[in-house]
DNA sequence: ATGAAAGCGCTAACAG
DNA sequence: CTGTTAGCGCTTTCAT
């Protein structure tokens, strides 16, 4: 309409309104005791000149941010995205939000992340995993707000953890495969440096394959992470080609499983007569896809409840010590496996 | 370790450093002109007292807080991180960052939403769709920011647009149909007024149905969006039940698409012998499922890339009228359909 | 290349 | 219930 004028402040709603800015400071929280003539005449006020709140200076001054820094790897992965709603509904009462940043599965990316999120003074953070760069780990120690470390279970933790081990998560799966007779069991994924929970569910294959007194060296590579069903697709086809023995597979994710699954479709291979096809972290698509997949459900949205409990806790003092909280994941057998 | 100190500040460096504060602020800018000699022994400094960088008292105090802020519906879709991902690299050239925020497919949650962030005093703003509630209209309106909306064509949009007619695009899946041969369509999902695209969708279909001459009442319900997986498989499920004489169907999403794919795999439907399917969204299971999805595919981080250019075009005053950019969705013909 | 003074818009602290 | 004063930690502006 007019001229782009500059925007309001409180100041100027104070004016509009009639009384001191302090007293449109405190019509503006919810347990300020402002009169509620004087309260509405403010909330007008500020409707008229169209007056948004400047969180800027507000939190400058009360040295308080409200919310709550969380890093995930990826914004498109249904089981982070679970942990952050369940985050998100645990901190809302509280009236804490929650700023997200991604690391793109990169510890180097994470650091820099997780420097620009400290330079926004959160109340606390939130992390996807348990490793991290050098600086990283200075920053987050120096940091004096609550760290929490998730889907994870580090050696020497930052501060709290809730998480578990990858490594014995597919334990289960081995120990699963094992016990119902399959001995040639091979695992796709996890061979890139940058997917550290990849990397360790790998790890945790060779470890419990060794401890069975088995062969752990069916490890079929399949690119760096985020492992797309295309990549499971084309690593069963060189697992199948080069490997045709092979009487299970474990993948990195249900994700990559399914693409896998594809591939043993296109080739008319039988799943699960031929072969055992199992996947991590129990996506839709495992309970729906023909035939339904076996995985393990890592419960991502009660990690990022007890997260938020975990920090409430903390930010009112009654959680002083370093606290590890283990959620461990449960085997769902299905179609896939028999 | 030692008692929880107070965080330091630029003060504390400079004395430890032994310089001004302001030599301090420009030592960590980029242009900035400081000897060389200087700025490490501030950087030194800075390291040893764990200082770090307070944006909020800089974004106050110059007025400019470098971020645009983002509006998706899910943090759990392969399409809006795709744009997301567009943006952010866009931006980033230019310093900018990020702060995502997601409504949660409703638009009151989206008001809600687009308040807590103009708080936040951004530079740019970037919303998934031209639906809004009246007052974050008039929010957006005065913000004096560039607002950007995407994923849609408004008829009065709010300033500018990257984005393309759902309806139209629907419209070029019924012309392909129709072109065929095929007459019996369906339609699955856009049901719900929260889906504000799935409802364009659907308004789409029936228009195009009608424009042909044809029946456009094989309308089948699938619950809020987001529409799963198995709420595509269901919809099918009924689909087949009460209208067996259906030659193809388009759903809402890939994802519901593929849902119902596979109840035409349980029932040994023969697709597309029996039925052609179609989604949208071209997701990376439309391509890899067996039979592969025919789809449109919607240019997710086109749509991110071209408004990230469009925001720093505006910026720089290089763009004064708001502009409307469309990015056509484009038919991906596959295995689904005949 | 560096410094001094002032102030961004809000709210803690202390009145009354 | 409302107001006054001061100042959060930076950076703008003007010096030198």
């Amino acid at each position: 309409m007019s001229t782009p004028r500059k925007t309001p402040t409180m100041a100027d709603v104070a004016r509009l309104a009639g009384v001191s800015p302090m007293t449109v400071s405190r019509a503006f929280k919810q347990d300020a005791s402002v009169s509620e003539h004087t309260r509405s005449a403010i909330l007008e006020a500020a409707d008229r000149l169209g007056y948004v709140f400047d969180s800027t200076a507000s939190n400058l001054r009360s040295q308080r941010t409200d919310f709550v820094a969380v890093t995930i790897p990826s914004i498109n992965n249904a089981n982070f995205a679970d942990t952050v709603r369940g985050l998100s509904e645990g901190l809302k009462a509280r009236g804490l939000q929650i700023l997200l940043g991604y690391t793109d599965y990169d510890i180097n990316e994470e650091e820099r992340l997780i420097e620009q999120l400290l330079r926004r003074r959160p109340e606390a953070i939130v992390l996807t995993g348990g490793r991290h760069t050098p600086r990283a780990r200075r920053l987050l120690e120096n940091a004096s707000i609550p760290v929490i470390e998730t889907w994870d279970l580090p050696e020497t933790p930052v501060g709290h953890v809730v998480g578990f081990s990858n490594a014995a998560a597919v334990r289960t799966m081995v120990d699963h495969f094992v016990s119902t007779g399959i001995e040639r069991i091979a695992f796709i994924g996890g061979d890139a440096d940058r997917d550290t929970r990849g990397t360790d569910r790998r790890a945790g294959f060779i470890a419990a394959m060794t401890e069975h007194g088995l062969q752990a060296d069916r490890l079929i590579a399949a690119g760096a992470p985020p492992i797309s069903m295309r990549e499971g697709a084309d690593a069963m086809g060189r697992l199948l080609n080069d490997l045709p023995d092979t009487q299970a597979v474990i993948c990195v994710s249900d994700l990559s499983a399914f693409g896998a699954l594809t591939e043993c479709q296109r080739r008319g291979v039988d799943v699960p007569g031929q072969i055992s096809v199992a996947g991590f972290g129990d996506y839709e698509i495992a309970n729906i896809c023909v035939p339904s997949l076996t995985t393990l459900n890592p419960f991502p949205r009660e990690i990022g409840t007890r997260a938020a409990k975990l920090i409430l806790d903390v930010l009112d003092g009654h959680q002083t010590e370093p606290a590890t909280i283990i959620v461990a994941p449960e085997l769902m057998r299905r179609h896939s496996s028999r």
